[in-house]
DNA sequence: ATAACAATGTGTCAAATTTACACTATGTAA
DNA sequence: TTACATAGTGTAAATTTGACACATTGTTAT
């Protein structure tokens, strides 16, 4: 254990954090460029650390995402634990680690957390040991360190099936939104098309949003109609029944 | 760190196991009923012990389950790591991990794991500090050690979500099984009727059951068709789009 | 052997939902 | 005023859901 602020770091406990961000054409991930001794290319990883023994996993969770990234307020899901004892074994974490823990050989399990966010209402700043923090279109992501690729592949299948069981979409829209707004995201995290007016029925059905008077301006076409979200009507579906929001 | 049988028991870690048993009637929980220094009242916890430092977690939550009740070959899907840094501070909690910890005072997160299984076709015999192992009907248990009733409601819900996302019943039912069997089955995991040609309609059209060509025998009344699951196409729709269970 | 019993197994119709599909409307810019 | 670009709208067929009641088949008791 290590003494840092008058608490205890967990050696063997770390949070890392899957943020996706949507900027209504393809989701991304935020990434933080970490502190390699050599500058060689560029070594991306989640952000993450280790916990304090004084605090809960959602809140460690919370605390990492700031320390390294500077964003708050976000909420964050557990996505679940990942500790294979070989997580921590390719050559380049090892030194990594070797710069930057007290005890870099213990065995660490970690507990991912996972949100999707809206790209443009957050702005990342690396601190700590984030060199950089960037965001990276999830789909050319082909390396992470440790055991990343891993986590960030469940919490794919997961953000997958949450949209189906609640419209998690509201978390990452603004305010107020377009109704195209919210059926790209649709369609970008199911990654197929949705017909816009079959979307369009379902979503008036679901009474989840509310027109608002108010449009788009300065648009170079027939300006968009914003719209709410109806946080009232959507507690009462969550509560009532899942299962009704596939496509 | 305590050495045992050569290996490192990693203190700060544990995995707890929540394992639903079905008896075609209602949903009942295995539990042990630990050895408590002055024997009152029965204390119960769910299968639970700390993990080894050369084992992943899967593998921890098996051997765990094993050492305790007996059961091998079960299933186990993780649920999430819990970890309230006070969640082992209740009174009797804390006496009896002095008696049987070699740090008591570690602050331990767990990894919980959940299984649905066919309580018939397990035998559970207690062991280790298990002093005895019972099933418990599900609605029964308004008390249990640690967080673990946190845990066992964590478990619930997803059970139930499960069930919506791919047809788990399975795990659970005997090679061949009867449609009211299936049937009961879904109404005690969703907690409602559901209408019984609506139902076996519904299995019909997924064309995950086959009819076999065998009947209860014994019974005193219409003996009933036995069926058997169909993998081939029960991963086909898996694949596909989940999402199909609802009723 | 016959009747009582107990659970199995089956069909239909109305209502709701899903799917597929193409054109008009409205603002800006040229 | 016209061209442009995206927003926004309806309908008909097919599928799925939900509600509902009675005949079937084996065993057991008389």
């Amino acid at each position: 254990m290590i003494e840092q602020s008058g608490r205890n770091l967990n050696n063997g406990i770390s949070a890392d954090c899957v943020i996706f961000g949507f900027d209504f054409e393809k989701i991304q991930v935020l990434l933080i460029e970490r502190e390699s001794g050599d500058s060689q290319k560029p070594e991306y990883a989640l952000p993450g650390d280790l916990i304090y023994d004084d605090e809960n996993l959602d809140q460690a969770a919370d605390r990492v995402l700031k320390e390294l990234t500077g964003l708050t307020d976000i909420f964050l899901e557990q996505l679940g634990a990942f500790g294979d004892p070989n997580r921590l074994n390719k050559d380049a974490d090892r030194k990594w680690l070797q710069s930057v823990r007290a005890n870099p050989d213990v065995r660490v399990i970690t507990v991912a957390y996972f949100a999707l966010v809206n790209l443009r209402s957050f702005n990342p700043r690396p601190s700590h040991f984030a060199r950089n923090v960037v965001w990276k279109p999830l789909n050319e992501i082909k390396e992470l360190a440790f055991d990343h690729l891993d986590i960030l592949n469940a919490a794919k299948r997961r953000l997958k099936i949450n949209l189906d069981l609640r419209p998690i979409g509201f978390n990452l829209l603004p305010e107020k939104f377009t109704l195209t707004q919210l059926h790209k995201l649709y369609e970008a995290i199911q990654g197929k098309e949705i017909d816009k007016r079959n979307f369009r029925r379902k979503m008036a059905k679901l009474e989840i949003v509310e027109r608002l008077n108010d449009k788009q301006k300065g648009v170079p076409h027939k300006p968009s109609n914003y719209y709410s979200f109806n946080l009232e009507n959507y507690n009462k579906l969550v509560e009532e029944g899942f299962n009704n929001f596939g496509f």
